[in-house]
DNA sequence: AAAAAAAAGAACTAAACTAGAACAAAATAA
DNA sequence: TTATTTTGTTCTAGTTTAGTTCTTTTTTTT
């Protein structure tokens, strides 16, 4: 398509007929590509007439319009692209996957290289997701304990059993089992003893996820 | 349709000049696809312009224009592409880390979608995992239920306090807490009343893992 | 194992870029 | 209008970069 000094002629005649409503002089131009002679810009831009990127008027000072511009991305499109590819690369992780634990067998004979388990992808399936990490022990009889972090998926509406994350009176925000036994009427149902079930009005109960995964990382 | 190889350079000729407004040389072309000589180049592109998927002058440099895309990808790159997906999709996962449940604070204002939880990466870190699934519920008051997924970090030694995966008289292989009280002896301990701490001679207890994490997927 | 297709390698040719200078046409000022 | 300045064109010449072509080697296919 374009050479690169071609390129940059292009952009800046583009910018400066943009900006100031006339093309560059010879001279211009040479300064802004940093050029000593002027002769070279005569050829970029017989380059760029040849390939149907400008128009000249032969002889006529400033006489340039641009016709089109090469496809490009915005570099912003490109430098985000590049991030999430380089976030892509720098995760992959595949681990072993044992199987499970059973009497009798040493994990050596039952360990099978060439099945592997991928954390990050069966965690998040598909759907949108986000990480909480639990604060209080309300679910410690689920095996939720402080400190845990769990994933959520996004979703505004749950069935009974479910673990959501419940947005009370747009104000508070907790992990619990969701009920709806009548209508009008949420229950949060917590896994521990010391605490009580709420039943509240359904008005008051907005659901922001439901619990997909929790994590617990030791030290 | 196209070759593999002309598929290919296609996909590279219209990403580099989209990228950079400029198409790629010879020798840019040549390293891209692999080949060690360009004048394979020449022959590709000769190909690509006879189809009308781009358009050259000839002689010229870097005059290339992409005219039309293909519709279908020559199957040896649909292979390849599944491939690479499902490396990925072993691989990387961001997700946005909304950080702690707190009352009084509605999810939406301490969303801070800068903070990302790198899931597969954070719980791996370095150095050697392997996963295994918990059976039974020995474990169930440290918040360990049947059904999980531990993502064991490869040990043959362990502190004091510490989870780890035990194998016994290279036989019986169980997750329980490490004690070492006396010399000579080792204690493991389970999180469940109804379960008994073993003591046993430390000859007989192997350590073959430290437990790193712990994921629970809920459907 | 022979034939065909791809790829590599080298030699060659052409274009692109740089610079300097001389000159011609247009625009502007006197 | 003429003179002056600005602007664009053309030429030469050397250097670098890029494209073409041909022969040989390797690989693939039958």
């Amino acid at each position: 398509m374009l050479t690169e000094k071609q390129y940059k002629l292009l952009m800046f005649i583009n910018k400066v007929t943009k900006e100031t409503g006339c093309s560059p002089s010879f001279d211009e131009m040479k300064d802004a590509i940093g050029l000593k002679s002027k002769s070279g810009i005569h050829s970029l831009l017989n380059a760029l007439a040849e390939r149907e990127f400008i128009k000249k008027l032969p002889h006529k000072a400033r006489a340039l319009e641009v016709v089109r511009m090469p496809k490009f991305k915005p570099r912003a499109i490109i430098e985000e692209e590049k991030k999430r590819e380089s976030a892509l690369q720098s995760s992959a992780v595949q681990i072993p996957f044992y199987g499970k634990i059973a009497a009798g067998i040493p994990i050596e004979a039952i360990a099978d290289e060439t099945k592997t388990l991928n954390v990050a992808f069966d965690m998040v399936a598909k759907g949108q997701f986000y990480a909480l990490t639990i604060e209080g022990d309300s679910m410690i009889e689920a095996g939720i304990c402080d400190g845990d972090t769990a994933i959520i998926k996004k979703a505004d509406y749950a069935n009974n059993g479910q673990i959501v994350v419940a947005l009370v009176d747009n104000n508070e925000a907790t992990l619990k089992i969701l009920q709806k036994k009548e209508e009008d009427k949420v229950w949060l149902v917590p896994c521990n003893k010391n605490y009580q079930t709420r039943i509240l009005d359904a008005k008051r109960v907005k659901i922001q996820g439901i619990l997909s995964s929790i994590i617990r990382n030791y030290h």
